[in-house]
DNA sequence: AATATCCGTATTTTT
DNA sequence: TACGGATATT
């Protein structure tokens, strides 16, 4: 049964499809049909009788796996389609968690670990640093995110410490010492803890495939392993690869050296280089027919990357013509750009390209601060992804902290993170407690449960805060089924009970459910996870209204939490998703008051890898933001940046605008200066330019004052009538 | 010992 | 600015 839809796939794409057996890389440019091709590589290797969950798809994110999936049960048809869904996909990490659950305890890590992100880990190096006294030197000693950095870094890239100090964080040389005792303490802890990092997951894949039968055991589990964006995996994936692959050779990588923009992750495109030595027989495939994008907007991005140091060979080529180049925008300043977006937005809307169709993208999270007031005030709804994240607020974490501590009663961050909430209840208070519950003992030790010790024989309760002392026991307790309080006595929930929570707003909450397998085991007397979230809320909501500003919007951050909740089987689960795929904030500013279905999408560049729209707008196309100023202190950075452009460009399909204000105003660290000019981003340079089509705005043509300047011989003007005859 | 206040400094991208 | 960390105050 040919399938017909190999028809439409142009001979390169078509090789790669339908590939036999063997180590396959293909060399995929934007917008070449990278995603299909994949999509229709599972649906092929499914059809040709490859069990689906005999198939590890691994890919950037969750939502691209699940995207892919689905395309695959599209194409494959309704009888088999459905069997797609079994298809093993996901993150590098996220299939590390899977994979550790099942045979983790084979390397002595028991399978109910809880996961820690980068925040947690940050706060367990700090706890450590004031243990050992390295917190009060006279000189300051680095900061919590910048251990993490460091060990991060280090681990990733499979460097040593001495390497990555002297090369990367040469400030921090001087304490190479204390560094490197925190690293031992914070290893030895995690263990104790039994919670592991990003990092660890990949280490223990990694290690687990080294374990001489249970390796074997993981790797045969996959007849055939596909990697999307291989040029954004560092060392250790590489690793990993290898060491699923050591008695099967099926092996798909895609990637785009020249879409590389991870290496702050220790993501290296020797990774893509070194595979055919690697995986010695190496078919390469090279996709270069772009379908996304107009000649003009491909022409305007290859001129760009040819500026690189590094030269790629690939150009791209386009069979969509136009008469279009894409707009090269000058304005006055970052309020001059904010209203040109908007115009042009709503230009294109009304000319019959929804919102949802076009994007608008910068190099920082924070870089769209401005334009989302400014949507706002026009009322135009926007989604925002990348930057911060709902997870990383204050609030979020409080929340997890209680859940956590619920799963993991040795979880020492969250204790004490959840003690300090309290009244009277400070950093000493909170560490004494902590003692007396046995938490820093370890998972390894035989006391009874600090939780159960925690809820039954409570150590003496801070003078200030007896009461809410005695309610966070109870919520404990209710939460783990326990409750002496009467509270909703728990009915055993209904598993596999199939109908999932209506779509919580959760990225790539649908097909693929690595994170909420079946492997949890159920605790008898515990109530749903929704009514735990509840119980947490009732007793946390007014703790935090005396503790921030303005609490609404927090309030109803949580409620959307409750929500989420309900769409997992188990706390376990529910938490690891949290941490593995976190939802992008939602906490709009335009919560649009009616219900609207058409968003205007704003994105950082690193989140909107893999997608397109209509219509693109870049902004603050200026030096010093796109390049960063922080990245353009060796050649290597520069060179990304260059990248990273590129990949905003190539993002367009139809119509392409850069912006770029000509004015900051900085009221930043330093009084003095009000503004400066800025200048357009080096990789804009004449060449390039002549491939847009390049538009003045209108407050940009008479910039010979500035504003502020006339704006108060205006005023001048207007006192002196009142008085002048 | 907890909390309020002040000061100095960094400043991106994400699993 | 905004946050972390150190010092002052309760």
């Amino acid at each position: 049964m040919a399938a017909s839809w190999l028809d439409k796939l142009n001979p390169a794409q078509r090789e790669a499809v339908t590939y036999g057996d063997g180590p396959l890389l293909v060399i995929a440019g934007a917008g070449t049909g990278k995603t299909g091709t994949l999509a229709c590589r599972v649906a092929w290797l499914i059809e040709k009788g490859t069990p689906p969950d005999r198939i590890l798809l691994l890919t950037f994110t969750r939502r691209a796996a699940a995207e892919m999936i689905s395309r695959a049960g599209r194409l494959i048809g309704k009888a088999e389609g459905g069997a797609a869904g079994r298809v093993w996909g996901g993150t590098f990490h996220a299939v590390a968690n899977r994979l550790l659950r099942m045979y983790g305890p084979a390397i002595g890590l028991p399978a109910n670990f809880t996961v820690m992100d980068q925040g947690d880990a940050a706060d367990m190096m700090n706890l450590i640093r004031s243990e050992l006294g390295l917190a009060r030197g006279r000189k300051r000693f680095p900061r919590k995110d910048t251990l993490v950095a460091i060990y991060s870094r280090t681990v990733n890239a499979r460097d040593r410490l001495d390497h990555v100090l002297e090369v990367q964080f040469p400030w921090c040389q001087p304490d190479r010492e204390g560094i490197a005792a925190i690293f031992d303490l914070y290893t030895q802890r995690k263990r104790e803890r039994n919670v592991v990092d990003y990092d660890d997951l990949l280490l223990l894949w990694s290690a687990l495939c080294r374990v001489p039968r249970i390796g074997d055991a993981v790797a045969d589990r996959f007849d055939h392993i596909l990697v999307d964006e291989y040029q954004d995996t560092n060392a250790i994936q590489a690793e990993i690869l290898l060491g699923m692959r050591k008695n099967r050779r099926n092996i798909m990588v895609v990637g785009d050296d020249a879409q590389s923009i991870y290496s702050f992750r220790a993501a290296t495109i020797r990774n893509i280089l070194d595979f055919p030595s690697q995986f010695p027989g190496t078919r390469i495939v090279t996709l270069e027919q772009n379908y996304r994008s107009t000649q003009p907007i491909l022409a305007a991005s290859n001129a760009v990357m040819a500026g690189a140091k590094e030269r790629y060979t690939k150009e791209l080529r386009s069979d969509r013509a136009s008469d279009q180049k894409p707009v090269l925008i000058t304005c006055r300043d970052e309020a001059e750009q904010c209203a040109a977006v908007c115009d042009n937005v709503m230009k294109h809307l009304e000319r019959g390209t929804p919102l949802r169709r076009q994007g608008v993208l910068f190099r920082a999270g924070h870089h769209s601060d401005q334009l989302e007031v400014e949507l706002s005030r026009r009322k135009i709804p926007f989604h925002k992804y990348g930057g911060l994240k709902f997870i990383e607020a204050a609030h979020i974490k409080d929340m997890l902290a209680f859940l956590r501590i619920l799963e993991n009663p040795f979880d020492e961050v969250s204790w004490f993170r959840v003690l300090q909430l309290l009244d009277g209840v400070g950093p000493r208070s909170a560490r004494r407690i902590m003692d007396l519950l046995g938490v820093r003992q370890g998972a390894a030790a035989t006391v009874a449960s600090p939780l159960k010790r925690f809820i039954e024989e409570p150590p003496p309760a801070p003078a200030a805060g007896k009461e809410q002392f005695d309610k966070l026991r109870n919520v404990l307790a209710d939460c783990t089924g326990q409750g002496a309080t009467g509270g909703v006595r728990p009915k055993r929930k209904a598993k596999g009970s199939g109908a999932r929570a209506p779509a919580a707003p959760v990225a790539g909450d649908s097909a693929v459910s690595p994170l909420d397998d079946d492997t949890e085991p159920e605790r008898a007397n515990e109530p749903p996870l929704t009514a735990q979230v509840e119980r947490i809320r009732l007793f946390y909501e007014p703790i935090f209204e005396r503790l921030y500003e303005n609490p609404a919007m927090r309030i109803r951050d949580i409620e959307q939490l409750q929500q989420i909740a309900g769409g997992y089987r188990s706390r376990s689960s529910f938490i690891t998703a949290l941490t593995l795929d976190p939802p992008t904030s939602t906490s709009d500013l335009a919560q649009p008051p009616y219900l609207e279905e058409d968003y205007l999408v704003l994105s950082t560049i690193h989140s909107a890898k893999g997608c397109e729209w209509d219509v693109v707008h870049i902004i603050h196309a200026a030096d010093g933001m796109i390049p960063s100023d922080m990245a353009v202190s060796d050649a290597a950075g520069v060179d990304e940046e260059r990248r990273l452009l590129y990949v905003a460009m190539t993002r367009a399909k139809d119509m392409l605008y850069v912006y770029f204000p000509l004015r900051y105003y900085h009221a930043r660290f330093t009084m003095g200066d009000r503004h400066s000019y800025a200048q357009i981003s080096r990789f804009l340079d004449g060449k390039v330019r002549r491939l847009f089509e390049t538009r003045i705005a209108a407050g940009a043509r008479d910039d010979d004052f500035p504003v502020a300047a006339r704006s108060m011989q205006d005023v001048e003007k207007w006192l002196q009538g009142l008085w002048k005859k």
